[in-house]
DNA sequence: TCTGGGGTCCTAGGACCC
DNA sequence: TCTGGGGTCCTAGGACCC
């Protein structure tokens, strides 16, 4: 096996949603951009310009925090079918550079480079590592000149390095850890940093005295495990610069379609009320649109599921989901009638709600549509009908009604 | 007027089967 | 007469990521 180079490269778009709603509305440039909802909405930020930052403002904080930080800030409502639209642009333009790459999320892949050094070989250049640095760069300004977006690459011998360096490359950077310096580069980092290590995470380090990636490669393995259990050897390997050298065993965050039918990832779909509800026909009425959206994305992928989860937020906060395993289907009568079961068995509580949702899982491959399937015929119709005129153009009864409720 | 919405992975207990 | 283990499926919850 050979020695690992640093070929892995996790590429970063830098204020993703941010940086998209410039190109639309170039007014928003050197001005401070909150996306996620419009003051006075419930919601959080989704991603915040460099601008907003400097005044506070975070993402994942609530729009009424961040107003209060940066009054003065630019509001957009999060838009996600345009978003990924920009994306699948990155990700053509990143999928010709090399034969081996991973989607991570909408602003974020992983590109194999291993064996492509003879192929970017320039005279000049001072050996392979240079030759892969230097053609990331390429990458990073192609997709700035062709979309307009800017992007940022961490290049590294392992997924979770580059990973990191990607972070500390930001904004509009490139940054190589070259073999052998993955500790020298992590150390001196806040846990945090690294990748799997959240809030709680943290929390039990610190009460380790952990702050540092260094006190986590130093640690005694047994020390790292009574807080962390199995988890601590991966986590300790990982932020020692072991292992994770190929992208082969990652998952892509989209699973589209696996030939064993076995995971197809989930589907889910979940509606914060503008203000929460008691009124049992507002309730009934977002279940059925939830039951809607998410089989007609089942359709959609050619799936079924065949486990229905009900998620249930109270004003309080209180969150509790309750599943259930059937016959595979996509018909949205069939899942309704679940949800609705689900709801009443489990609806304990007369508190108001703040929020539902509802996942379908353990999906399978549908198999050839049965002509015996009550459903079918009328699903073709209702589908066929939404991809000429946009998914609005029809809808159950009840969740029309539920759709008055929204904003226009 | 604190706290979105889309995901993945892991754990743990109970049912059930052999 | 207490009682085994292994495997798989189902359910609920939690941590984490973007």
């Amino acid at each position: 096996m050979a020695l690992p180079a640093p070929r892995l490269c996790c590429l970063d778009l830098d204020t993703f949603f941010v940086s998209v709603e410039r190109l639309l509305d170039p007014s928003l440039n050197g001005k401070p951009v909150v996306v996620g909802a419009l003051p006075g909405q419930r919601g959080v930020v989704t991603s915040s310009s460099y601008e907003a930052r400097a005044l506070g403002v975070r993402s994942g904080m609530s729009l009424t925090e961040a107003y209060r930080l940066a009054p003065r800030a630019v509001y957009v409502p999060t838009r996600h079918g345009i978003y990924g639209d920009y994306s699948a642009r990155v990700r053509q333009i990143a999928e010709g550079y090399t034969p081996v790459s991973q989607i991570a999320s909408i602003d974020e892949m992983f590109l194999d480079f291993s064996g492509c050094e003879s192929l970017y070989f320039v005279p000049g250049d001072d050996g392979p590592d240079a030759t892969i640095e230097r053609t990331v760069r390429r990458l990073t300004d192609e997709i700035q000149t062709r979309v307009g977006l800017p992007s940022s690459a961490g290049i590294a011998t392992s997924r979770s390095v580059a990973k990191v360096a990607s972070g500390a490359a930001k904004p509009r950077g490139v940054l190589m850890v070259r073999a052998g310096a993955e500790q020298s580069f992590l150390a001196p980092l806040p846990v945090r940093k690294f990748p799997g290590i959240g809030p709680v995470a943290e929390e039990k380090l610190t009460a380790l005295g952990m702050k540092t990636l260094r006190d986590v490669m130093t640690a005694p393995l047994s020390t790292l495990q009574g807080v962390l259990g199995a988890w601590a050897e991966p986590l300790q390997r990982a932020c020692r610069g072991q292992g994770g050298h190929e992208l082969g065993r990652e998952r892509p965050a989209f699973q589209e379609f696996d030939p064993q039918g076995q995971t197809l990832g989930t589907i889910s779909n979940e509606r914060t009320f503008r203000e929460d509800v008691r009124d049992p026909a507002s309730i009934q009425a977002m279940l059925c649109s939830l039951c809607e959206r998410v089989c007609y994305r089942a359709r959609t992928r050619g799936v079924k599921a065949r486990t229905v989860t009900l998620k249930l937020r109270y004003a309080d906060f209180e969150t509790l989901e309750r599943s259930r395993t059937f016959a595979a289907t996509a018909s949205e009568l069939e899942v309704y009638r679940v949800v609705q079961d689900l709801f009443r068995k489990h609806r304990e509580r007369r508190t108001a709600i703040r929020l539902l949702g509802i996942r379908l899982s353990n999906l399978e491959v549908e198999r050839q549509l049965s002509l015996f399937d009550d459903h079918g015929p009328v699903h073709r119709v209702v589908d066929g009908v939404r991809q000429r005129f946009g998914y609005d153009a029809l809808h159950l009864a009840l969740a029309a009604r539920d759709r008055e409720h929204e904003e226009p």
